[in-house]
RNA sequence: GCACCAGUAGCUUAGUUGGAUAGAGUGUUCGGCUACGAACCGGAAGGUCGGGGGUUCGAAUCCCUCCUGGUGCACCA
């Protein structure tokens, strides 16, 4: 499609001999569109050029020759050039890239890079709670992202089967294993055997090293350990994919840590020969001070087991060689930023191509709380992710029944539009933002939510039904589309693939769902200031094309954002 | 104590690389369904961008400092 801005980078670089890259860079998108479309300030240039910026502009504006075709008005307004771009070429380039490609946005300057994200992972024996709900859409929304604009991804369930958690359960599991049904419930009865053992190892020293050591013969292999682990781990897989089912989350690797078991003893060789693997009260660590770092990072515990941070190295050593990853993204929450950091650090050591270690990103985000404060399982006060899904549907059909009570399959509609609007309020705001944990923010379905997108959507499948057909373009008269709601609407299309783009450039899907909103609000002014249908016919054609091409775009932009539409609510 | 993150309207928040009059949603309030779905649309009120300094032609954005909240800081993950 033609780039406007890159255009008008050039003709301001022939005429000043400033870089046109440079000159690209400072042109910006007005707020008011009575400032154009596109502006160039040019205070920037007054100390190099050594004139004053309304001089500059003029001189610019004289010399400057642009296709009337693509910027149809050049207005000088302070220091300011304004652009105003031909809109009819606009709606021209954005209609002709529509219906030349299915896909709209659909890219491959992703193609042959390979990207590795890491996201999900609930920890095995416990709740799959509200606070897992973010890593898993997060994680899925920039894997959808990616894949669309042609990079190879690979979506890795990094599950949490590993480590001294399991020591823990065990030593409950052998104490008090007869008192609780496992079978019948198994992760409220394995998460209260976790309190208890948790409790006791609080009162009690040697039942802490007790369970460090059931960690330890887990590593090493013991059967009746590992028996147990194989036993909760299929249990536990089983209820969370009870939750993925709902979210429709799918993966591409299922490997946890425990994968890692039989890859860590690399490491430690690794690390041994670099020198920098010392000895400290007992454990052997990576000292990091000289990064900046004041905690060292722990590889090996004092009674010879590992930690989370030597199967997190071993993780990229495996990933490096398995995926040839370009970049490798880490989905977790911020309170994991110091860990990452470190990892990151010690990865260096590993004797990987910069390619890698250049390559590892972690991806934080903000944490869910109650309004009574942090979640923990150990104290029992979480909202379970599948208490919430149910609540969400069981709110979207009771609606359903009060607006349109005729609808067919009520249930799987209620199903689309509760979950869409559990995963839309998630991924609406950055990411980095703590969310206080709400009933009714969270299933509110009115405003800037997952559910009026879907209302929106539903109204443009309403009208194309009824329509019965959409024109080709070369019968579309462009001209009946240059009045101010159209235009709002093609010039959002027309962004839809860089905005994108700039999802993956901030890891930060927020941006995408903000502009399905724009998009979807900008249909609805179109939608109530003009007639659609029963219109002259040649401007039927040309409206009927625009909701045609919302109706595509809001699909496409919710399926990436890992929400399904209905055609009916 | 040290480090990192956050602070924008009553509430939830957007704000590109520093750029023109700081945008939304929600709540409050007024109005709009014999044109295609009112889970919608329009209007009004609501702001010392946490405080103070600085850099700059220009600061919500960059620097310094203080305040408030959160998170992390050795054998949890």
């Amino acid at each position: 499609m033609l780039n406007f801005k890159k255009e008008i980078a050039k003709q301001i670089a022939n005429v000043t001999n400033v870089n046109e890259k440079e000159i690209e860079k400072y042109i910006e998108i007005p707020k008011e569109n009575t400032n154009g479309d596109y502006a160039f300030p040019c205070f920037k240039l007054a100390k190099e050029l050594k004139k004053a910026p309304p001089v500059i502009a003029n001189d610019i504006k004289e010399k400057i020759e642009i296709d009337e075709k693509i910027i149809s008005k050049i207005e000088i307004v302070g220091g300011y050039i304004n652009f105003y771009i031909n809109k009819e070429t606009l709606s021209k380039e954005v209609l002709k890239e529509f219906e030349n490609n299915k896909e709209y946005g659909k890219s491959e300057i992703g193609k042959e890079k390979n990207i590795v994200i890491d996201y999900s992972a609930p920890n095995i024996a416990k709740p799959f709670h509200i606070g897992h709900l973010r890593s898993t859409v997060i994680g899925a929304a920039l894997y959808n992202i990616y894949k669309y604009l042609g990079y190879n991804t690979i979506g890795i369930n990094h599950l949490g089967d590993y480590g001294t958690q399991f020591g823990k359960l065990i030593e409950g599991y052998k104490l008090w294993g007869k008192e609780y049904n496992i079978e019948n419930d198994p992760i409220n009865e394995l998460t209260k055997i976790y309190i208890r053992i948790n409790d006791l190892c609080k009162e009690d020293e040697h039942v802490l090293e007790q369970c460090r050591y059931n960690f330890k013969l887990l590593e090493e292999g013991d059967s009746y350990c590992k028996e147990i682990w194989t036993k909760f781990r299929d249990l536990s897989l089983k209820e969370f994919q009870k939750v993925y089912d709902l979210l429709g989350s799918k993966f591409d690797s299922w490997n946890g840590e425990a994968f890692y078991s039989d890859k860590m003893q690399e490491i430690i060789e690794i690390l041994n020969k670099t020198g920098k693997l010392v000895e400290s009260q007992g454990a052997r660590i990576i000292d990091l001070a000289d990064k900046g770092i004041n905690t060292p990072c722990i590889i090996e515990k004092s009674n010879g087991s590992t930690t989370y941070a030597t199967r997190d190295l071993a993780a990229i050593l495996y990933r490096a060689r398995t995926y040839n990853f370009d970049k490798a993204l880490y989905v977790t929450s911020y309170e994991q930023t110091l860990h990452f950091k470190q990892v990151f650090e010690v990865a260096k050591l590993l004797g990987l191509d910069e390619k890698y270690t250049n390559g590892l990103e972690h991806v934080p985000f903000g944490m869910v709380l109650l309004p009574t404060g942090k979640m923990s399982t150990r104290e029992g006060n979480v909202v379970k992710l599948e208490d919430l899904l149910k609540e969400a549907i069981e709110r979207a059909y009771e609606i359903i029944e009060e607006k349109n009570s005729e609808l067919e399959n009520k249930e799987e509609i209620a199903k689309k539009v509760g979950i869409g609007a559990v995963i839309f309020n998630d991924l609406a705001n950055s990411r980095i933002k703590d969310e206080i944990f709400d009933w009714d923010t969270i299933l509110n379905f009115q405003g800037d939510t997952g559910p009026y997108i879907q209302y929106t959507y539903v109204r443009t499948r309403s009208i194309l039904e009824k329509a019965t057909y959409i024109s080709m373009i070369k019968d579309i008269d462009i001209k009946l589309l240059q009045d101010e709601y159209s235009l709002n609407i093609i010039k959002i299309i027309y962004n839809f693939e860089d905005t994108l783009i700039q999802v993956t450039n901030k890891e930060e899907p927020s941006i995408l769902s903000r502009y399905l909103i724009d998009l979807a609000k900008a249909f609805s002014n179109f939608y109530n200031e003009n007639k659609i249908l029963g219109e002259e016919e040649n401007l039927q054609n040309a409206r009927i094309y625009i909701t045609y091409m919302v109706s595509n775009i809001l699909k496409i932009g919710m399926s990436l954002l890992g929400i399904q539409m209905p055609e009916k609510m």
